[in-house]
DNA sequence: CTGAAAGCGCTTACAG
DNA sequence: CTGAAAGCGCTTACAG
């Protein structure tokens, strides 16, 4: 391996200290213009480039902020990974992500600690999984030392920074498909150890409940959040819930499942049946027929986490200590496209 | 702050040198059974955790995969970051990746600088942009020192260690609309200083040569990737190229917009319009109608891109040296569904 | 405005 | 099997 310029090299070779180089390439303004010039004009001239490694561990701060996601396949998770990675490196830091590729039961303690050794300034937890037991991060040693933010629900015994709306959304839509004239509102729903899921599966059954309609097991498939999946939960509800008139499918994609097989089947849609999803992703518009689901900002929701991280991290670099800053409550729009207009 | 604990005084409290302790973290077998295990207590007892930002300044290689990659809102560099993520953490790697988050002009070398700054131990190039002008890294400094190498297209004057027939399967999926009795194919093009959209285009006008088609301005509409740009690209050219037929959009977003359009104006899919498009993202087949496309296994071109690396690594570290490996070649297939099946 | 010294938390030869 | 010394490439007080 080629040997890479240091900043030694760079000092000796200006005749100047290495504190004064440092000076230089952190724009300390400490430093005679001469002095500035000659030294940049060697950093150009040899190429030099600093070392971040070496940076990072001799200062105090790493100028990183941790990030634990989820799979990337996911409208949610990526779109808000999208604006935290934009929006860290605008206002100077660099995400160290950390993403989970299986479904698997994951262990907060171990994955929090992993990204630890990388000296972050904050961590965001944004992963949407719930634990059947109250699951929160018990090493003090873990908890105290730098501000660790989670998406929404306090799982981990963290700050929840951002609280969005979920369960109130989904209840408005399925009053949206009543107030249309469907009756009998089947939901296909996301997998249960989400959290998300379990939010928008307590929308529907309060606006049931609302509505003076008992709870019905046959009303209920369960999906994965995939396209496949959509498309049988939606023929499994065809099976054992007949009357079906409208089915809410959690998310966009089983939404565009159940579409499919309803076309396939001959089911006009809006007409006999209603469909809704959920999340508002860029292809909704576009499916056949446009679908009324809910619109989530994802990227307002990874801006508002990196803003959070950025802020408790200046504090703490400030002051040596920060506390949880305010919780951002977002409510999530429905937005009606033709799927969903019975009355049409 | 508080105080993280260190290798030091893990040596302090079990009584022996920071290098026994530095042995036992790195499972170095010439350690007495008993002072290891004394050690790892103490390791476990006080929560203990390597600094990586040290060790990697201290230690040859960093274990570090650099990644330039496109905005994770494509499907393609979305898929691929998610192998490459997975296999290089396989691996015993972590990939250090770098989004670009604008469509704007890109300078390689100012890239690939900053992301030799964290000392990664090889680079991924998963930009697929073209340049007016050839473009290459000409600075030695960069060249030499670690593998950098690329998707496809032998741009930067680095290796590129994969070959995609992007030419040759857009060609195929055009003749297939031929096959099918489609006689005017009209073609949505994408951005044209993405390689692979002219690489698409490219086949596009090879198969309509190949039957003997004169070129014609009228049927080509350019998006850019977009569902909204598929279902401007296919009104325009219904618009200006009245006997279509059938379309060819160089990728499925584009496919779905077009579909959406088409299906709006009453336009019978497949009898009187054909739909093919690119990519064969997993919602393909729940499209209406299910959409005929082009399959492209980006988590394999993913995997090859991180294990070219990794091999290129590991000769680097054996023998200080490192040459390209062989080019894999792959060829894409198409999926025919019904979106292109006139003669059903 | 500039520099000599110490330190960040590890690993790498080298010696025994 | 174990350890004293030097070093990775920077920054941080501190002194002048």
């Amino acid at each position: 391996m080629v040997r890479k310029i240091t900043l030694a090299e760079i000092a000796e070779e200006a005749g100047v200290s290495k504190q004064t180089v440092s000076r230089v390439i952190n724009n300390n303004p400490d430093v005679a213009i001469a002095t500035r010039k000659r030294v940049q004009e060697i950093i150009d001239r040899l190429d030099y480039q600093p070392n971040v490694l070496a940076r990072r561990l001799s200062a105090r701060q790493t100028f990183t902020i941790g990030l634990i996601s989820s799979n990337l396949h996911h409208i949610g998770p990526r779109s808000s990974f999208v604006a935290i990675d934009r929006d860290a490196d605008a206002a100077g830091y660099r995400v160290l992500p950390y993403f989970l590729h299986t479904d698997d039961p994951v262990d907060p303690e171990s994955h929090i600690r992993a990204l630890m050794a990388h000296q972050p300034d904050a961590i965001i937890w944004e992963i949407a999984r719930t634990w059947d037991e109250p699951v929160r991060i018990e090493s003090p040693n873990l908890l105290s030392k730098i501000p660790i933010i989670t998406m929404e629900y306090n799982l981990l015994g963290v700050p929840s920074v951002l609280d969005v709306g979920q369960q109130e959304s989904a209840r408005q839509i399925v009053h949206h498909l009543f107030d249309e004239g469907y009756k009998h509102v089947g939901i296909i729903g996301g997998p249960s150890h989400w959290q998300v899921a379990k939010r928008r599966f307590a929308g529907w059954r309060e606006a049931l409940s609302e509505r003076g309609i008992t709870f019905d097991e046959r009303q209920i498939a369960y999906g994965d959040w995939s396209v496949e999946s959509g498309a049988k939960g939606v023929a499994q509800l065809l099976d054992q819930f007949q009357e079906m008139d409208a089915v809410f499918a959690c998310n966009d994609q089983m939404a565009l499942g159940a579409l499919s097989i309803l076309n396939e089947r001959g089911i006009c849609i809006p007409d006999e049946m209603g469909v809704v999803g959920y999340d508002d992703m860029p292809e909704c518009a576009f499916f056949w027929p446009p679908l009324t689901t809910v619109h989530q900002p994802f990227d307002t929701y990874g801006s508002i986490l990196v803003h959070k991280a950025i802020e408790m991290i200046e504090s703490n670099v400030k002051y040596g200590t920060f506390e949880a800053p305010e919780m951002t409550v977002i409510r999530p729009e429905i937005v009606i496209r033709r799927s969903s207009r019975k009355r049409l």
